[in-house]
DNA sequence: TTTTACATCACTAAAAACCGTTAGAAGCAA
DNA sequence: TTGCTTCTAACGGTTTTTAGTGATGTAAAA
């Protein structure tokens, strides 16, 4: 028999070890690699290949959803479930619409992670319980959902270097001057980026913006 | 052969089930329970007994920190073993101090696991290699640093539940005046309890308390 | 009973963040 | 070349946060 073959990436090694001994005991199921962050995930698949990519969202470097657009942008058809610790609405559409098969948030059980595998190398979806819940419950009580999904797109484009370095700073909790003097650019030019990200990122404010750098491994 | 009874508290039964998945494979080790918050685990250590806990900091309701105090408060002697996704120095410091015997980050293999329950339940200490490194460049870097571990003690001393109110909405980006609005009360009050977060947990500014909130899972 | 912790509100003044907009320079790609 | 993105910078103005200090009522704890 012809076993599944599963590549597991989450920034957590106890995470990949746990799954890996969940999966250890099925018989249908083979774990061929594992990855720590979204650049080894990149360079494992550039030289060989799995049936399927258990993908965390938030690592380090490159997170998830780069992962996927990379994947995307290369025409690579990657059959991947997507892992993440936040069952965000807009995360989840966001995985979907580029071109995740599944989504199950961490605090489901081991075993649906099985049910999820198996259901995706038939082609199918798969979604965890609270995923689905989070789902229905917004296309019920939003008729106009599915403009909201192409409004809300490019809402991970992903930030510039710079912007990511005064990201980095603010979650340090300096404020614009510090982060000039740090950068060794103007107080204004660290105001325009904080706008540019306050924007780009659709928060309301700094604080906004540290939860989305939590939320993405930034910190 | 008497097996080690582990109990394991973490707020994603993934992870749950994987760490159990891993153990698994040891003789000596037996799975006697599990939690998803601090709240089951202090029902569970009610009524039950298990020779380690190994114990989630970040956790809805009452985090892993709250629940060490709690078994402080109540003379319990519990070997314990604290996970967390975050190496922070003063995590480690902190949860030394109020009862831990054992420090593992999240980003440790499998294999870890296993030797810091051998170890503690030899009355040893267990600290994963990451965690070590901090705690000795902490050391090397500052000679003073028995009196700031003095200094930095009640840092985590709990929010009252006013201000954890208010901190919630912080996070969700309101302001002052929405906060206000929220909880029927002036801004003046609102400010103050704003004031007494940033004291009490020693933080800069806003962003400090978003971060605080999200790795204490207040988010 | 006295102290302590908590929640509430107020006033001032300075610092910082936020908003909108504009715009030049550099680099890269169609 | 032209268009696009990124980084840089600036201006003027409004809103919000932060810091410091003080004060009151209430309820629980010592």
């Amino acid at each position: 028999m012809r076993k599944i073959k599963v590549h597991i990436a989450d920034d957590h090694q106890l995470l990949i070890d746990g799954i890996e001994a969940v999966l250890s005991s099925e018989e249908n199921i083979e774990v061929v690699g594992s990855s720590l962050n979204g650049e080894d995930v990149l360079d494992w698949f550039a030289s060989n290949e799995a049936d399927i990519l258990i993908l965390d969202i938030n690592m380090p470097k490159i997170d998830g959803i780069a992962v996927l657009q990379s994947f995307l942008k290369n025409g690579i058809q990657q059959k991947v479930i997507v892992l993440s610790s936040y069952d965000d609405t807009k995360l989840i559409k966001e995985v979907l619409k580029i071109g995740a098969s599944g989504f199950l948030a961490k605090k489901c059980a081991g075993e649906h992670i099985v049910e999820a595998i198996n259901a995706i190398y038939c082609n199918k979806q798969y979604f965890s319980e609270s995923v689905k819940d989070k789902l229905l419950s917004t296309f019920t009580n939003n008729l106009s959902s599915i403009e909201e999904m192409s409004k809300e797109s490019s809402f991970f484009s992903s930030l510039t270097p710079r912007e990511t370095d005064v990201l980095k700073l603010i979650c340090k909790q300096f404020n614009s001057k510090e982060i000039s003097i740090a950068l060794h650019i103007s107080t204004n030019t660290v105001e325009t980026h904080r706008k540019n990200l306050i924007n780009k990122l659709k928060v309301k404010n700094v604080v906004g913006l540290a939860i989305y750098a939590m939320k993405n491994n930034i910190v």
